[in-house]
DNA sequence: ATCTATCCTGAACCTTGGTTCATCTTGATG
DNA sequence: CATCAAGATGAACCAAGGTTCAGGATAGAT
């Protein structure tokens, strides 16, 4: 089998400028922009952006693939973080806060997948993720902070649809309207206009 | 000044055909159904199309508007049961399943709305839903049913991003994990998967 | 220094979908 | 029944945006 020689250098280097500004020119002006916007955004040609991805819904998904990993990063430093001690259910709550805030600036993507759907098909992440939740979750029930009902599944069903247009006011008060569905004790008074 | 002629009857009949054309079409296939599928769906050409709804945005708001009656009038309905001795946490909770269900097919309609900017000018029927809605939140709350917190904007912040694309169980679901956050009450048993 | 496979460029292409308009049809009025 | 303005028709127009491709540049190996 001949060892495909290795990708030149400037080529990486276009790659990851891409990417970069495909994900900065989607969040700002949402799933709709043209190629050309994105090519101009990192100082390269629309047909370099057909080298590296053959189509724009395969450029979308590296981008969510990017979020997922990002997040997935997340969710296990906070697991770490439990098991040296931290209070499970307010790590929880806590990583659900910036998992909302970062769904605004995903928000685009988000929506830009679902547009073209692009299979995330980065399976790997998405369930490093996941794991991590879910270890979350068993050990705040265990401490009697989280409802013995709740599900990874429960999570997603929420957060897939946290608000994202929104005032960051109102996407705290969402936080707080929400999570007394997954926790067992007292509301938090977080009240707001 | 010079009292314009009565509508043709035809007229009459294919704007009421191209509405509900546009309606079934825009829920079954989403928002990017082109103008000449709704026209064709309709029985009618393109043209006439454009001679009652000068542009996509404004059928899409045509249809949306119709909805939101709808809405409207469901809740106007259960605030009058209310006052008739009916329970209000409970009228409204079951209000809200409804909507959710309705958001099922009306969520084409609303990306559409959103995604062509449709401004809903039809504030008439919108504060008519919102004030029905207000009303059953403060008789729910002299109950002691509903926290004090409670305000239409937060049924609006809920309900506005309620999951569409799911399945029936989720949706129950998702309601289930959402009441907490609005009553006073136990948590209804509501568990699943 | 030379050579070539890899990579880049960007004008042109092509499909999609909203919108228009000249022409024909038809419901209502006298 | 005659008349005509309101209404309907649908082929054609046009802009937008994703995609292609022939030709030019360059990194890296010899």
């Amino acid at each position: 089998m001949t060892q495909a020689r290795a990708p030149r250098a400037d080529a990486v280097r276009n790659r990851r400028k891409i990417l970069t500004a495909a994900g900065e020119q989607i969040t700002q002006h949402g799933p709709e922009v043209g190629m050309d916007e994105i090519a101009a955004a990192a100082g390269v040609a629309v047909g370099t952006l057909y080298r590296h991805f053959p189509t724009k819904t395969d450029l979308v998904a590296a981008v969510v693939a990017e979020c997922v990993a990002r997040v997935a990063d997340d969710a296990e430093a906070v697991l770490a973080r439990v098991a040296a001690g931290a209070r499970a259910a307010d790590e929880l709550t806590a990583f659900l806060g910036r998992v909302v805030e970062q769904s605004v600036t995903d928000r685009a993507v988000k929506a830009a997948a679902q547009t073209l759907g692009a299979e995330p098909g980065d399976h790997a992440n998405e369930d490093r993720g996941s794991n991590a939740v879910a270890a979350l979750i068993r050990a705040g029930q265990s401490d009697g902070d989280i409802h013995p009902d709740v599900t990874v599944g429960d999570i997603y069903l929420l957060f897939s649809t946290a608000p994202t247009d929104q005032s960051p006011a109102a996407r705290a008060r969402w936080l707080a309207l929400v999570t007394p569905g997954l926790t067992t004790g007292a509301r938090p008074a977080g009240n707001r206009r």
